[in-house]
DNA sequence: TTGTATGCGTTATCAG
DNA sequence: CTGATAACGCATACAA
């Protein structure tokens, strides 16, 4: 590549090949002072724009801070303030649409308020979820965004409070008063559903989830799905748990179809719902003439694909922005206690993949 | 704290609101060594295994270590040792399943290894990159992974390097000596994408991209079509670019439409191309019957929709975790220079938005 | 208004 | 083998 596209590259060009080359000390606040023939508190007076400084010297800092191009070190900090401008994350998986509409909202957010975002994942494995935010305490975060398995027997959630670190749960459900939580109406949102799928005429309604012990927003969704099919006097049978950690695209329905012969199935996320979808064609189903699928979430694929997912929409950046202004309001001690639990509006979001049951409207 | 640690809950139940909790202090290395009765410098050498330790002493700490629950600070490691235990990370955007995937990998790894991970996006802009990447740097990284929108002209890679932070580009090409990177032959696919492209008849052939400008990738996947397409004597006509940054579901393939009628349209990635998918049916175009769409990704939605969508198919999560690799090797000073350019091979994977050309073979 | 000095939690050097 | 202690980069109480 010679010349071309955006500038010079020159710059670029010769630089030394990194590793070899001396690892150039970071300029220090040291540094700053020693131009500005003044002290570092002066210095730190200027950058944080505490204390008074008079305006000659305040000049001198800047120009000295703009020609060294000195960044304070966040470690430093860190150290003296026992809190980094770091926010912990744990989501059970990045890769699930869902959560990473969160951690993009919440990173978005986070960095307006000047803060960083580390991330740890549970892979929705309990077990895993205190080995993956053990990294996260030790850089001494301001504070946590935990979604957990089960937030009544968190490990994570529980060592967070002990650590005395601000922490809010995202998605789900409040357990302890005193729990700061951004959330949805999972159990409504199941009711709709299943209601949803009446009105069409189902009465063979199976749910199906991942992994359903290790998730209470499956649970509670199921919850829902049972209310109205009692309410509606249909039997509700026990939820399927579907394999699906090696993605969404492995998943076998043979079981399922060998034991009951559903007109609807209800996946506990959308993830679930598209591998479902999948999986019933390659069992020689079609949807929604054959068997109607819903999920919840709302990703964004599930209005791509043909037919369009119905499903349960929230709005997961929105939560994820909210998760992260909400513990940034706890660190500062703003933390109103009526605004602890949040809890988002869903939209039933209508789609192709659910029509009248077949022997009922076709 | 009466009782203890895990297993019991009731610590929780009873958990004063946090927030106003006293955020009780951290267990340092000074409460291990006094409660071990010996100095801190012990206590150091017993928890990073540095330096002898006698038998008696070693074991004495051991138990202050469990019996305080001692997690060494990282803040203060990382001040003495000028570096954390912290890989930065820039993505254009979290929410597109192939980063996903890639920082899952990355996370991973980087897990395994001891470290953290910061995450940051760049929303596609390249103006954007400079002030995602300086809170990664704040906090004084051991190294970067990067994708940036063009290596060449990166303010984002330059910084980092002049920072003299170890950097490791991610699906970018490698643009000077000593670059590290981990990538893949973007326009050997673009060669071959488009090459099944004219064995199923189609001749006129669209490109589409989301900001072409602001994507090595796009330029080098339409230079590898382009390659193809001029190899076979065909008309090359230059890349559309198409907004989608608020989603790919508002895609307008209206101007498209209107200038051309291509039978092939190849998008420079798979979010987009099953967004124009969609597209092209809201405009009572059939998939592949009227048109035929590929992408480049491989993204594991692609292969659940129905049709298939044809693309090429990188392996993301271990590029991540290529990247994780290759950057511990560098901060670690184990920089073997030939493993400076990691090339991973792709595969074409055939689907069903991919037929024949409709004048041709139907 | 400015500077000095202390300490944050850790590693590492150097004496014992 | 063990301990005392000097950094590391920064914010801040206290002096001047």
């Amino acid at each position: 590549m010679t010349s071309s596209a955006f500038g010079d590259a020159s710059a670029l060009g010769d630089s030394p090949a990194q590793g070899d080359a001396a690892p150039r000390r970071a300029t220090t606040i040291k540094d700053v002072a020693k131009k500005a023939r003044c002290s570092i508190a002066s210095v730190s007076r200027v950058v944080n724009d505490s204390g008074p400084v008079s305006t000659g010297l305040r000049r001198r800092i800047a120009t000295a801070v703009a020609e060294l191009d000195f960044r304070p070190s966040e470690v430093g900090r860190s150290l003296v303030l026992k809190r980094s401008r770091t926010i912990g994350v744990l989501v059970p998986s990045v890769t699930n649409p869902v959560f990473a509409d969160c951690l993009a909202g919440l990173q978005e957010t986070a960095r307006r308020a000047g803060h960083a975002v580390l991330i740890a994942q549970s892979d929705y494995e309990p077990g895993r979820e205190i080995e993956a935010i053990a990294p996260l305490i030790a850089e001494r975060p301001a504070g946590l965004v935990l979604t957990v398995c089960d937030p009544a027997a968190s490990a994570a959630h529980l060592r967070a409070a002990t650590a005395g670190i601000p922490t809010v749960l995202l998605f789900n459900e409040a357990v302890a008063a005193g729990d700061a939580v951004v959330t949805v109406d999972n159990r409504g949102a199941g009711r709709e559903i299943a209601e949803a799928l009446i009105r069409h005429g189902h009465r063979r309604i199976s749910f199906v989830a991942g992994r359903f012990a290790a998730s209470d927003r499956a649970r509670a969704r199921f919850e829902g799905v049972g209310d109205a099919l009692a309410a509606a006097g249909l039997p509700v049978a026990p939820p399927i748990e579907i394999d699906f950690i090696d993605g969404p695209d492995r998943i076998d329905l043979s079981d399922l179809l060998a034991r009951s012969r559903p007109t609807a199935i209800v996946a506990s996320n959308d993830l679930l719902a598209i591998g479902v979808v999948a999986a019933l064609r390659r069992h020689g189903l079609a949807v929604p003439d054959d068997v109607s699928v819903a999920g919840f979430d709302g990703i964004a694929i599930g209005r791509l694909i043909a037919p369009a997912l119905a499903t349960i929409e929230w709005p997961a950046r929105a939560m994820g922005a909210a998760a992260a202004a909400m513990l940034l309001d706890l660190v500062a001690g703003r933390g109103d206690a009526a605004a602890r639990v949040v809890t988002l509006p869903h939209v039933w979001r209508p789609g192709g993949t659910l029509a009248g049951a077949p022997n009922v409207s076709r």
